[in-house]
RNA sequence: GGGCGAUUAGCUCAGAGGCAGAGCGCUACCUUCACACGGUAGAAGUCAGAGGUUCGAAUCCUCUAUCGCCCA
């Protein structure tokens, strides 16, 4: 083994075997139990980025684990077909052409849309293998997979039948540079400083007119009404009567709402049914003409006028207050702020576009979901995200679902040419059912997030009845962000109930959003985006794995530096070189240890690994992984090197094969209990040990043996750590080089002297000591060195004369420290309350406590005494 | 406006009634035989503030402040 770890051949060399071994594929035919998931699928066009690789390294953790218990795992693997996005790449390209989708038309569109996906769409794919996740790459899907296509259809054409899907005249988003509607979950809300304009609607025949207050003063070439409060004493007198529209010449009705609120603006509103979502509703009640002035593509229609006609939406803005102002129904202008949509994909201004779209009835779908969660069928964790879950569920409205776009799924929805029958089929009818006319296809696709939300089943080969979904549905865990939470995991829940009659996942694992260390966002603009591979890259997979692991808290966001993933690095490095340590005082075969026979060392460092297994099964099980990495970390790192390594050196000397056994048997649990967080170094390293099987994958989880826990094993440790930490420290403050051999004297020999035994030449090793003597009392001499271990006296006996008035200082501080702690301590004892109201088991704790001080105390004031006598 | 979360060592964060913790960073010493991607020791805190509950509060309750995020 090299001298240092480098992870490159290392993550290569295993990421190849594992596929080549099968070793990440489920099994259809097992006598294990199942764990199963599917991975959240990315963006076809996606390239990998941190979110990415925390959201999959995560259940990856869970997953090696769960296969090493024991389970058969399968998790899918795949990619959506990303609709705008892809869409917009294709037309991009074709722009550079000078070419327009309609020129080159539908087919030759998708043809290159495919091209495409066939060369650049595996990129996310190849980039997620990096990360080392156990992905069934046998079973990969895409979202535009034929058999998933046909799902997706079937899915259609049955909640078509059932009246959950159809289609209306309806007030969508829209947004005009992707030339798509969108959901309303598509929409992003941004505050926008803005302008509230008042503009004067005159009643014709007098001097009266009604100001009305907009943000949107273009859309007033559209409005078809004045709405005012019933009760708003204002604007009794306008009641019934018609004001004139203004640029447009047109007399509108003055309507009364309670819905209008009085306190806004002036009290009035100017209505524009088409494009305003309150002013579309207040329409339908009262009857309104829907006019639209502005088209799919934000520009002004005919209806605009011959003077705006054409314009760009924001362009007519401008010209509409200019003509307002000159024309003198502008009576002011004020700042305003407010929150305007904009798309998800590009952040353009949404704009609200009246067009024929089709819908999901959402509500009996969305009622079954919000019971699954609510009886406990789904949890969320943590699970405070389950309000989120329900607050978006019970307000939800009806989900559109029609794109404008050619990459997706087609709409299985055909309109006869003459009478305009909609029929809604997997195949495409070859007549009107009607009146025999010709029948075409309507051009729209669905939305990309209709067929994620069958990912779950759709991908296990549903609508067949196949082996796989019969085995692996429901899925056991779905990790994501919660930023989906509606995109998907609703979605999922809704569809899985309505089509599998059960939950898609029974556990929602909501992992953080992964920010700077300034807690920002990682974006292009902000220049401030972490790259995964470039960190692999630099520190390796494991190393971006644990670190990753070590700061995923529950709930909370993450503030990802390089500085943490350098310190796994040497993490690494310090298992790779400590591994190295053990191989190197190994022999040839395999031993058994004789657990009736172990030193002291062999006793602890065994009864240690059973409580680490005991509290990682813990973390893991409740999704804490930092905790779960923290704990093999510390165990790894200041137990097994710093310790238990150190304090068997001496019987490796002696080639005890007992000690010999322990250790691999140790390092081999150890590097089972790491794999999981570190794949490719444990399994590297584990190749080397002798007799070791095909892949620490198959190999069984380490157990918390019980008979292995040793209480006095690790009380005795526990003693020794403190002596030779009391020796170290009185040597550093006393500036005694190592090679400086010192004689140790410890008093009250008696009861831990049984308990040295062989470790006697580690201490030796440990705290730089030649002789050790047990002495009942401390004799008074001047070339000793005071202090405590826990409340044993100990002496550092040097050869020459040390500097008393030094010692008695040091000592000094010592006890001064000790004092403070003691008097607190005899502060809360004597306060009778508290010894009457406390457990008892809380109360003997303070007064071991108490005793110990005090104990230590005597020794420190003895050691002075002495000192100052000398 | 409604909701959620955060505030603990220089930085990033654990801790959720009973001794104030970790990693990184910092300081001093050490090339010793697995590892300088290392070892040893050390310094470092008004647990945001104010009230309350309790024998006991970083932890529970109320309010305030500041900063995030989500929804309207």
């Amino acid at each position: 083994m090299e001298k240092a770890y480098d992870p490159k051949p290392v993550e290569a060399k295993w990421s190849k075997f594992w596929l080549e071994e099968k070793l990440f594929e489920g099994q259809v035919k097992s006598d294990k139990p199942k764990f199963s998931l599917v991975l959240p699928p990315p963006n076809v066009t996606g390239v990998l980025h941190m979110g990415h690789a925390l959201c999959f390294i995560l259940p990856d953790i869970i997953v090696r684990w769960k296969k090493m218990q024991g389970y058969n795992t399968m998790w899918l693997p795949g990619t959506d077909h990303a609709s705008i996005a892809v869409h917009n790449v294709i037309e991009q390209s074709l722009k550079a052409k000078g070419l327009s989708r309609e020129e080159v038309g539908r087919q030759e569109f998708l043809r290159l849309a495919w091209e495409w996906k066939e060369k650049y769409g595996g990129v996310i794919t190849e980039q997620l293998k990096r990360l080392g996740c156990s992905l069934d790459w046998s079973r990969e899907r895409f979202t535009l997979d034929e058999g998933f296509s046909r799902a997706v259809n079937y899915v259609f054409v049955s909640l078509y039948q059932e009246g959950l899907i159809y289609r209306d005249y309806y007030l969508v988003n829209r947004c005009p540079r992707c030339q798509t509607v969108l959901s309303d979950i598509e929409i992003e809300h941004q505050e926008v400083k803005g302008h509230l304009w008042y503009i004067k609607y005159p009643l014709p025949g007098t001097n009266e007119a009604i100001v009305v207050a907009t943000t949107r003063p273009e859309t007033m070439l559209g409005d078809t009404a004045v709405a005012v409060h019933p009760d708003d004493e204002r604007y009794k007198k306008f009641h019934g009567q018609k004001v004139l529209l203004p640029l447009q010449n047109r007399l509108i009705p003055v309507i009364t709402d309670e819905q209008v609120q009085k306190d806004f603006g002036t009290g009035a509103v100017k209505v524009t049914p088409a494009h305003d979502p309150v002013d579309f509703e207040l329409g339908k009640k009262h009857g309104l003409e829907q006019i639209i002035v502005i088209d799919g593509n934000g520009r002004m229609t005919e209806a605009a006028g011959e003077e705006f006609k054409r314009l760009d939406r924001f362009a007519c803005r401008e010209k509409v207050i200019e003509k307002l102002k000159q024309l003198g129904y502008l009576v002011k202008v004020e700042d305003y702020s407010h929150a305007v949509g904009h798309c998800y994909r590009c952040k353009t201004i949404i704009e609200p576009h009246l067009s024929w779209q089709w819908f999901v009835r959402i509500e009996p779908l969305a009622r079954e979901a919000i019971k699954a969660v609510e009886d406990g069928k789904i949890v969320f964790i943590p699970e405070n995200w389950a309000k989120t879950y329900f607050d978006w569920m019970y307000k939800i409205h009806d989900w559109c679902i029609s794109r404008q776009l050619w990459w997706g799924h087609r709409l299985p929805a055909y309109y006869c040419q003459n009478c305009h029958q909609v029929m809604v089929a997997m195949e495409k009818p070859a007549a009107c059912e009607k009146c025999g006319g010709p029948v075409v296809q309507d051009e729209d696709v669905l939305d990309t997030w209709f067929s994620s939300a069958l990912w779950p089943f759709a991908t296990l080969g549903w609508p067949e009845k196949t082996e796989d979904l019969k085995v692996f549905y429901p899925t056991d865990l779905m990790s994501t962000g919660f930023d989906i939470i509606f995109f998907w995991v609703a979605r999922m829940i809704m569809m899985g109930l309505k089509f599998m009659k059960d939950v898609p996942f029974r556990e929602v694992f909501i992992n953080g959003l992964v920010r700077d260390l300034k807690k920002r966002k990682m974006s292009k603009s902000e220049g401030n985006i972490i790259d995964p591979l470039e960190m692999i890259d630099k520190y390796g997979t494991d190393a971006l794995r644990f670190t990753l692991a070590s700061l995923a808290v529950p709930g909370m966001d993450i503030a990802l530096s390089e500085e943490r993933m350098a310190g796994y690095r040497a993490f690494a490095n310090k298992i790779w070189n400590a591994s190295r340590f053990v191989l190197m005082n190994l022999g040839e075969e395999k031993l058994e240890p004789d657990q009736q026979a172990l030193s002291l060392p062999n006793r602890w460092i065994r009864s240690r690994l059973t409580r680490v297994i005991e509290q990682l099964n813990d973390s893991l099980k409740n999704y804490k992984f930092y905790e779960a990495a923290e704990t093999i970390y510390h165990f790894i790192w200041h137990e097994f090197c710093d310790w238990y390594i150190e304090f068997i050196k001496p019987e490796l000397k002696e080639s005890n094969k007992n000690t010999q056994a322990v250790m691999e048997d140790t390092l081999d649990k150890i590097l089972k209990l790491l794999h999981p967080f570190m794949p490719f170094i444990t399994e590297e390293i584990w190749h080397h040990l002798p007799e070791s099987g095909l892949s620490l994958l198959t190999e069984s989880w380490p157990e918390a043996n019980r008979r292995w826990q040793d209480e006095e094993a690790e009380e005795a440790m526990r003693f020794l750590q403190a002596l030779i930490s009391e020796i170290r420290t009185i040597r550093a403050e006393n500036q005694l080089p190592v090679k400086e051999k010192v004689n140790l004297w410890i008093s009250e020999g008696k009861k831990s002297h049984s308990l040295f035994g062989p470790p006697e030449e580690a201490i030796r090793q440990l705290a730089g000591v030649d002789k050790i003597e047990y002495v009942t009392e401390m004799p008074a001499a001047n070339n000793l060195l005071r202090g405590v271990a826990g409340t044993t006296e100990i002496g550092l006996q040097l050869a020459r004369a040390i500097d008393s008035a030094q010692e008695i200082e040091r000592l000094q501080k010592e006890l001064a420290r000790l004092e403070e702690d003691l008097a607190k301590l005899v502060f809360r004892l004597e306060n009778p309350d508290f010894k009457q109201r406390a457990p008892q088991a809380v109360v003997a704790e303070h007064q071991q406590r108490r005793q110990d001080l005090q104990l230590k105390r005597e020794k420190l004031l003895k050691s002075l005494s002495q000192l100052k006598e000398s």
